[in-house]
DNA sequence: CCGCGGGCCTGAGAGC
DNA sequence: TGCTCTCAGGCCCGCG
């Protein structure tokens, strides 16, 4: 699922597609992704110029020449493949990989570096919007957005503050996009079990007194940076040698500690505890009732 | 205002 | 083998 890793992954492989290169045809396939594309959406972007592409969250942010962005979100499916000449890399190749080629490639961008990029969604829950840049403020989906989790300003202190008040469990906050940007049910799960703590735990119980030392906090935000960190190195490992291609989702599905491992030991030394599944808000949890308090 | 749960959407995999 | 059913979860929105 792509979760802030993915994305940022992403990211990385469409920059050298995509940046200082301008739209010479874009493809519509279809009216309408998660919400209806812009008018003309596709006559609107060619001959325009992709000046930077950046992310914030789990949203992709092309910078264009019209002082426009585009928003660009991948929903739970959304996949990105570049083909450059005869090669074509796969960027994203996260659910489907078998899926039949072509029959949800909704967008396709030409561009004037000779580069092909296909955007293809099976589920259509992504979506790509264009906003004036000076705009972008008012975006809903964006404002309200937490702190970057690698950011430098995110902290213990932060998170704490975040979370203080909060009627809700800890995995709900950490999942909630308002109090920190990019974390999905994957990462959340990882990052309460690297720090021991409980999923089940109520969000205000992070902060220990205000204005006082947070261990509990900065130990779940240096969680949260390492598993992030980590998934990220593994991205563009496997972005560098290529091993994409044969569909393989690669990544970090492979190092997952606690996700998906219901009825599974804990990998934690010396705890000797068994992962287990609840199901909060809807979705899927996994930890270790033994050592995550 | 806040938190919860339903809906969106399709493919994979289980079970019969 | 093929059908049906459930599950996957990011995000929005309506309800209480």
């Amino acid at each position: 699922m792509p979760e802030l890793p993915e994305v940022e992954t992403v990211r990385r492989g469409l920059v050298p597609a995509m940046e200082g290169a301008h739209f010479t045809k874009v493809e519509a396939h279809r009216p309408d992704l998660r919400w209806p594309l812009p008018k003309n959406f596709a006559g609107h972007l060619q001959g325009q110029e992709v000046v930077s592409l950046g992310r914030r969250g789990k949203y992709l942010l092309a910078d264009l020449s019209s002082q426009e962005v585009l928003i660009m979100h991948l929903g739970m499916s959304g996949t990105f493949r570049v083909r450059h000449g005869c090669a074509e890399t796969p960027i994203g190749e996260f659910h489907h990989p078998r899926a039949k080629p072509g029959t949800h490639d909704h967008v396709v961008f030409h561009m004037s570096n000779g580069a092909t990029i296909t955007f293809s969604d099976p589920r259509r829950f992504g979506f790509m919007k264009l906003i004036a840049r000076d705009k972008l403020e008012d975006e809903p989906s964006l404002r309200a957005l937490g702190p970057e989790p690698l950011g430098n300003a995110f902290d213990g202190a932060m998170l704490a503050q975040a979370c203080a008040g909060k009627k809700t469990s800890l995995k709900a906050a950490l999942s909630d996009q308002h109090v920190v940007a990019g974390l999905g049910n994957i990462y959340v799960c990882e990052a309460l079990y690297r720090a021991h703590l409980s999923p089940k735990r109520g969000a205000s119980t992070l902060a220990t007194r205000t204005g006082h030392p947070q261990p509990r906090a900065d130990a779940l935000v240096q969680a949260i940076r390492d598993v992030l960190e980590e998934a990220l190195r593994a991205g563009g490992t496997t972005l560098r040698n290529h091993r994409l291609t044969d569909g393989e989702l690669g990544y970090f599905q492979h190092a997952f500690r606690v996700y998906d491992r219901e009825g599974q030991p804990c990998m934690t030394p010396g705890c000797g505890g068994t992962v287990r599944r609840i199901v909060q808000s809807g979705r899927s949890t996994f930890y270790c009732p033994q050592c995550q308090r």
